[in-house]
DNA sequence: TGGGTTTTGTTGCCTGTGACAACATAATAG
DNA sequence: CTATTATGTTGTCACAGGCAACAAAACCCA
């Protein structure tokens, strides 16, 4: 039951029957990304031959991973079928967060099935976050319907992770430090566990079901009660780094002389974008990103105007340097960020284009983030979804009923 | 005679007989890059069989691109045969700077086998520029021995550049605004022309042939006579973003309130570690990198020792950005930026680490660059290996006597 | 209503590619 | 001089996807 690495051996070189296993990998990502597609879709969009399309299908649908349904003739020709990715197969997507541990029911087609939150008071421990999670997973292995098989286990954690080994290596607002979350809740559940920062979990899930779909260059930014993070897609592949911790926007020296932020940084994003200088100046304690996004909408007051208009050009800032250095195809801004986005684009955009260079900013599209609370839920899964995605006849899968061989 | 983008149009998901085309373009590749190889090495670090290694070999042979020669013993067993590179592939490199423009005839083994500069008095234009290139270009040829065949032309521009057509956006150095360098160069040569930023082809360089040989995550920083420019390498891949503009690393903001750099942002990385301002404490009014590098070395004044001090303060923030940003593996430092290094490392590093997170910053490496004067003449010549690398029974080749077939 | 057209699924055959085994070759070790 | 080790060479084989022919299922139109 190991916690295997995101990007695994890689075979040095070449392939002779691995194109097969490319092929099916291929095909079972495209109708994991999408759901539902339809055969002929396939042919196209992949380039192999109609029969080709047919042999992998029918070997996907051998193991388990999809089905094929007839659908309702749309054009001339014979309708082609429809494929699409099995609900039979699902990935538990747990959230670790201050004050609350969410566990989610993924299926391959991307929909939560089921979402069960444990609200705890103050910030839990590693341990007992671990141990309220296996809980949560137990409970909802029992009400999966029979037949169905598990993939995984996929992590989202507010701080600084090792994705190797699934080690939360700092979650300042957690107070964790280098505890091996991932081991612990694979020993509970049996079940092999991937952890990775929830920043970087959430552009997953932008990128594949949210407003950067589609998009190959992508700058994710998400502000939270636990600071900012950040993900970056590169050519269609996430930005990890050489041990996993690549993508702390949140951390971006952009000043001189200012506040520290939660990692005891000078001068970051993260210390002068801060939610809770928001809070604050609304006199709010406490407050969901709804509530806080409809404050800043009503922000009249001189004070709260000022405030929100140096938290833009402060973010506008960051996103310049972004620019410089990704020259993305589009920016996502989640949690409040959004906020600072729609009380004032313009001065959002008008900064950025003033911290970057020209030639690499003027295509650039700024955007909020299209996905909801399920946004971690769905990206989280995509851990260990990709795992079976990459090698869709060699993952091996756990039943419903626990019992799991060990591996 | 079109100029191709550095990443073609990719096709969308498999391969059937591209099979042979990877294989044969991987061997090409660990040849080129080692200039020779045996065979078993290239048995062993690619995993195809023996008897394919040999079929492949072969047939790159066929094309002219490597030769076999016999090895003297060097333990048991029969001696296996080595592979090289054809001197007789070349590339020509060319590097437009503010005083001169230089070209360079590099072989696909690596080695610059034959080096012209020409000193201009000023900026040269854009045409002016093209036309000494070219000039150059095709004194070069005529040199070259009968039946050495051309792969292209590559060039090294500092500003930013588009890569995709080899437009020039912005070289403020050179005073070129949206110049079609590359098409005017490839009308002039009749060779297929690349074109891209001189730091990021210095970073291609020094992960091909230098320190930063053999790492998949790399941060790359030059300094010259034009400002910082920066490559990143992630993954394995050269960082390109969305047009090619990516990379811009000189132009990251640091710091708030100061002077502004020679594309008109402010506080950024170039606009406070400016090679001008140590001349000036020098009371050099120009001068040669080694010229500057023995300076900084033997530097006392109180003056100068605290320009180099604040310099270095500014990389390190500007590093630890880049760290917590990219998490590389190994950070080089090219042109008198390794004279900061040299001068005070462990203030550098020291630095580096106050500005990034310790889970990011615990593992890098920082290096000076390992490659000399030919840096940017063998990196530039890398973007048209790279075409013939990546497809080397589909590329062609052009003879040395002009008289080339339009494509 | 029925034939023509278009699109897609299915089947059987073919080609190209790399693996594999057997053998040949060339070095070292004793 | 033989045994051992490592590599190159050759012929055969398995396997994946292309391709063509046919069947099936929709639409179009007279």
């Amino acid at each position: 039951m190991l916690n295997v690495n995101g990007r695994g051996t890689k075979a040095l070189g070449q392939n002779r029957d691995d194109v097969r296993q490319h092929n099916l990998a291929t095909l079972l990502r495209m109708i994991h990304e999408a759901g539902t597609v339809s055969r002929s879709q396939l042919t196209t969009s992949s380039g192999l031959n109609r029969s080709t399309i047919s042999d992998l299908v029918s070997e996907l649908q051998d193991l388990g991973l999809v089905y094929e349904t007839e659908a309702s003739a749309t054009g001339v020709g014979r309708p082609s079928l429809q494929v699409s990715a099995s609900e039979q197969v699902v990935a538990f997507s747990v959230n670790t967060d201050i004050d609350a541990v969410t566990v989610a029911t993924v299926t391959l087609a991307g929909q939560v099935i089921a979402k069960k939150r444990y609200p705890t008071t103050n910030q839990p421990t590693a341990d007992k976050a671990a141990s309220i999670a296996a809980k949560l997973i137990s409970e909802m292995r029992a009400e999966l319907k029979p037949g169905t098989r598990i993939v995984g286990v996929g992590v989202a954690v507010p701080g600084q992770v090792r994705v190797s080994d699934g080690v939360i290596r700092l979650a300042p607002h957690l107070g964790w430090v280098e505890v091996p979350l991932g081991p612990m809740l694979s020993q509970l559940t049996s079940l092999p566990v991937y952890v990775d920062n929830d920043a970087s979990i959430g552009c997953v899930a932008e990128r594949l079901y949210g407003n950067a779909k589609g998009f190959s260059d992508v700058v994710y930014l998400f502000a939270g009660s636990g600071g900012i993070g950040g993900g970056v897609v590169v050519d269609g592949n996430q930005l990890r780094g050489a041990a996993g911790y690549a993508g702390e926007l949140g951390h971006v020296r952009i000043a001189t002389n200012a506040a520290k932020d939660f990692s005891g940084l000078e001068g970051t994003l993260e210390g002068m974008v801060r939610r809770d200088d928001m809070l604050d100046v609304f006199k709010l304690y406490a407050a969901t990103d709804d509530e806080l996004l409809l404050e800043i909408s009503r922000a009249k007051t001189a004070k709260s105007v000022k405030l929100i208009e140096a938290q833009i050009d402060n973010l506008a800032a960051a996103l310049g340097n972004f620019v410089n250095i990704f020259n993305p195809q589009v920016i996502i801004l989640g949690g409040y960020l959004s906020g600072l986005f729609e009380f004032n684009s313009e001065r959002l955009i008008n900064g950025l284009r003033a911290n970057s260079l020209a030639a690499a900013n003027e295509r650039v599209i700024v955007r909020e983030g299209g996905l909801g609370s399920n946004l971690l839920m769905i990206g989280a899964a995509e851990l260990p979804f990709s795992q079976l995605v990459a090698n869709p006849s060699a993952t091996q899968l756990y039943p419903a009923k626990a019992k799991a061989s060990k591996s």
